[in-house]
DNA sequence: CCTTCACTAAGTACAGCGTACGTAGTTGCC
DNA sequence: GGCAACTACGTACGCTGTACTTAGTGAAGG
């Protein structure tokens, strides 16, 4: 009989090492990097309990001593990459410290392309999900008339905004990773169907807009100006 | 022998009726509501090529005589409810068409809680999903000075703020969905948890944003007022 | 009309998945 | 030293997507 557990529980409130028995082989810090290293290598769907396992070098079911459920071990992940955000001493530019926190938390997600597909409110409790969030409530102190329900929000909305704009930026690259052809044909033969479909006239504006200018297409503008105006609904001084 | 596709192909592109042989047992409409009942019932992750076969009546491999992969059948039920979406004629007044827009598309996504994980562009080109995008050009059309590409970034990011809302609303609904325990019991967890560290006096801004008075706590509300601060960032007139 | 052959339908099989369970070995505490 | 708690891990089960094979159907061409 193995008692193991089946109560609800966060994985950060069971203690990593336990007084009795043999020393763990591994920290929680080996195994997120390996299942990391994986996610990074070969995209979130090669990140198996058999792989992971594999990676570390011990048998499929110790893993389970560390990690009770899979979900588990993409909180430990989510918590690790976390980590790598830069947290600095806030400037008194609220909206330039934001900002660069939305920059940064973009050239993260294109560090970890599976981050965006893990983004989610309950992982937020991790440790490092708790400092990168106390970080931005530090960043938004200027802010003096704010309330901190409302400071919450903006967060959530900033990060809202940066993830969804990643998961597009990033959504045929994953996509084709698991599929038989490259990214590139996939987007001709997507885009071949869709001149198809505009040409029957059925959709003016779409017809319209493909035949406008572009003008730059510079993502990286693009992202600052998407995320300024996200900003301006905030500012009390406009 | 039977030759199957292996090439780049969007399945709005090939013909659903073949001129020759008996005629298909279903149609791609029949599939997409038989996938759509069994992901609004079970979640998404039971959707699976057994299931759906299951509730149409048919042995499973002989879906794929209509689907050729399971990424193609996920886009079936994303353009059968992209079809729920309500297009009006719009009212000249283009904040509020947008506004009536984002809040059909949160019911939407009440309606299917599994939408949001699906939200992607590669999927933007089935045929409701075209109607939908022209409509909300449409009711875009007052904006004159505004061109397409500003136009679509509006649109983009209105979804964008949308999905993400509606995925933090439904976060740990869909997450206990296949864990053995209940929503309340997690989330109950998860508070407590978040309660000690907060008490440890790591996080004052956290603390303070706890002791805080929350105030009214209208998801309804917020959801608007969200939408509003991203509609004021494109506003001309403000 | 009858042949032809593209098409539909379905079964079998395989590799991979998460993980329940049982067992053996190791270590710290009383 | 003995016991209890813990680690380690192999086996097994039910599930997944789908490649491949075979059989049957029915519209088009001669």
């Amino acid at each position: 009989m193995a008692g193991r557990a089946a109560v609800p529980e966060v994985i950060w409130a069971r203690p990593e090492r336990a007084g009795r028995g043999p020393r763990p082989a591994f920290t929680r810090a080996d195994i997120a990097a390996a299942a990391v290293g994986i996610a990074d290598e070969g995209g979130l769907d090669a990140v198996s309990m058999r792989h992971v396992a594999a990676a570390l070098g011990c048998g499929t079911m110790s893993l389970y001593n560390y990690v009770p459920r899979k979900e588990d071990l993409y909180e430990l992940m989510f918590d690790a990459v976390s980590g790598e955000h830069e947290l600095w001493e806030p400037s008194g530019d609220w909206r330039a410290d934001m900002m660069r926190v939305a920059r940064q938390t973009r050239e993260l997600m294109h560090r970890h392309p599976w981050l965006p597909r893990l983004m989610s409110p309950v992982y937020g409790f991790s440790p490092n999900a708790l400092r990168y969030l106390e970080h931005c409530l530090a960043c938004l102190d200027p802010l003096q008339d704010m309330k901190y329900g409302m400071k919450m929000q903006l967060v959530g909305l900033l990060n809202g905004v940066v993830t969804m704009y990643v998961a597009n930026e990033l959504s045929t690259a994953e996509r084709t990773r698991n599929l038989p052809w490259s990214e590139e044909q996939e987007n001709a033969a997507r885009i071949a169907y869709l001149g198809r479909q505009v040409a029957t006239g059925a959709y003016p504006r779409m017809a319209a807009a493909f035949t406008e200018d572009p003008g730059p297409i510079d993502l990286d503008a693009v992202f600052d100006l998407a995320l300024e105006r996200v900003l301006d609904g905030f500012d009390p001084s406009r």
